[in-house]
RNA sequence: GGAGAGGUGGCUGAGUGGUCGAAAGCAGCGCUUUGCUAAAGCGCCGUAGGUGUAAAAGCCUACCGGGGGUUCGAAUCCCCCCCUCUCCGCCA
């Protein structure tokens, strides 16, 4: 959510800015219910003071009195009047609300220009394609997959996208896991188990609400299956004022994530490439405004590392205005090589969302200087998704065996150091 | 799931229809005093929105778990929901 001042008072600053997101707002509506809200609210508020007044006068006046008698219906009317503005001005309040959930996030001054995927900036490159092996496949083709990694049954069980892992398919998915969470627990993420629902509040504090409920799989109490451990994470301080000297607070999450993923299809959803439910380790922070880019780019090399660790060959890509998100300021992708696909398969996100989030979610920090309490900004990524990474690792890997070579730092957490189909 | 008790400001805890944004205590901040890590006295000490301003101050309104209702008037009465605690049941 954007702070309704900078709508109010520069909104040809915040057109501008939506603009380079490339997204039709109407900005002129929202200033219009934002008028129509004020006026009502001073209306109302004018109409409860005068409540308030006689209220007190009426307290000093001996209950039975002529007086007192003849204030109480003079009083009566005022009442039903205050009832029904009152009733107006929520269903205002109530589109406000709407309209200013529905105004995304201003993008960054450092963000390029661009509509399209194509206008991302190849930040960096690390390693290199060229390297992939001959015999590299795309993974779903190597023989023996589809026992470690069981489709069919999946589907049986409960539907496409829901994979079994078996066996050597369970064990490196573990031993990729933990390694994330050594190697961030070293960077200084404390490690959290949240729980993998949330509520329609939280879902809708970090953005998944309104608009995006077909995405997430929804009980029946109501309850949202996190598509991300971001959500239930960001959320743990959710109406919070925590101390200044408290930030940065670095967080990462495990978690299973469910996505519904509607839409998708072709090469896209081939194996491991995009599931309806897979593993996840988040990174998160929360942030003094001021540090927030520093920290966006700390975050970024800290989940880069993990890739660089596991020899993988990745770049970095920095999005366009037209591709950043609905609700970040500023994101980097980051895209491992996949040596059988012979494509790049995004296995991180790093975003920082400003206070878009904090906002909603009313996290607050109480300012050393003078006390008062001022919103952070949030800022995450993965530190990584599993079965992308995986892919990758499968197929870059790919011995003319048919196994595949564990990298050397999670020989340790796999236990051997080949992965065999057979 | 059943029965009961309860949710008030950073914390403890008064307040059962009117001048209550809410006593008191603790914690915190400031000042004064006493020659010394402490004590005493006095003052300040919530959040949000609107308005106002160069910025403040000021003014107005809301908020006593959340949402409705009754009433001229609700922290206080009624209804629904959420959460916590105790007991029972069930269970990993």
């Amino acid at each position: 959510m954007l702070d309704p001042k900078i709508i109010r008072e520069t909104p040809d600053l915040v057109r501008a800015a939506l603009a380079k997101k490339h997204l039709t707002v109407d900005l002129d509506a929202v200033l219009a219910v934002d008028a129509a809200w004020r006026a009502q609210l001073q209306e109302v508020e004018q109409l409860r003071s005068s409540q308030k007044a006689a209220n007190t006068a009426m307290a000093a006046l001996p209950k039975g009195s002529a007086e007192f008698i003849a204030k109480v219906q003079e009083m009566k009317a005022v009442s039903a009047q205050v009832k029904e503005r009152e009733t107006q001005l929520k269903e205002t309040e109530e589109k406000f609300r709407q309209a200013m959930l529905s105004l995304p996030n201003l993008p960054h001054a450092s963000v390029p220009e661009g509509r399209t995927p194509e206008d991302n900036v190849i930040f960096a490159l690390h390693g290199s394609q060229e390297e992939s092996l001959p015999h590299a496949l795309p993974h779903w083709e190597i023989p023996g997959f589809e026992k470690l990694f069981d489709f069919a049954r999946g589907a049986k069980v409960t539907g496409a996208g829901f994979p079994f892992y078996v066996g050597d398919g369970a064990r490196i998915v573990r031993a990729l896991l933990h390694f994330f969470l050594d190697e961030n627990a070293k960077a200084g993420y404390t490690e959290v188990s949240p729980p993998i629902f949330v509520n329609a509040a939280s879902a809708t504090a970090t953005g998944q609400l309104p608009d995006k409920e077909g995405q997430m799989y929804e009980t029946s109490d109501p309850l949202y299956a996190v598509p991300t451990a971001e959500v239930p994470l960001t959320n743990f301080f959710r109406d919070e004022i925590v101390e200044e000297s408290a930030l940065p607070i670095y967080r990462c999450a495990y978690t299973p994530c469910f996505r519904r993923e509607a839409g998708s299809y072709g090469k896209d959803v081939r194996g491991l490439n995009r599931l309806h439910q897979f593993d996840k380790v988040e990174l998160l922070k929360w942030v003094h405004p001021a540090t927030s880019y520093d920290e966006l780019d700390k975050l970024r090399v800290d989940a880069e590392r993990l890739l660089q660790k596991l020899g993988l060959s990745y770049r970095v890509l920095l999005m366009c205005g037209g591709d950043v998100g609905f609700a970040q300021a500023k994101k980097y992708d980051l895209e491992v090589w996949s040596a059988g696909q012979k494509r790049w398969l995004e296995v991180s996100s790093c975003s920082n969302f400003e206070a878009f989030q904090a906002r909603r979610a009313q996290i607050r920090f109480r300012a050393k200087d003078n006390g008062k309490p001022e919103l952070v900004h949030t800022i995450n990524g993965s530190g990584l998704a599993v079965p992308r990474v995986l892919a990758a690792l499968l197929e870059n890997n790919l011995q003319a065996d048919g196994r595949v070579k564990i990298p050397a730092v999670l020989v340790p957490y796999f236990g051997k150091e080949y992965l065999s189909f057979a």
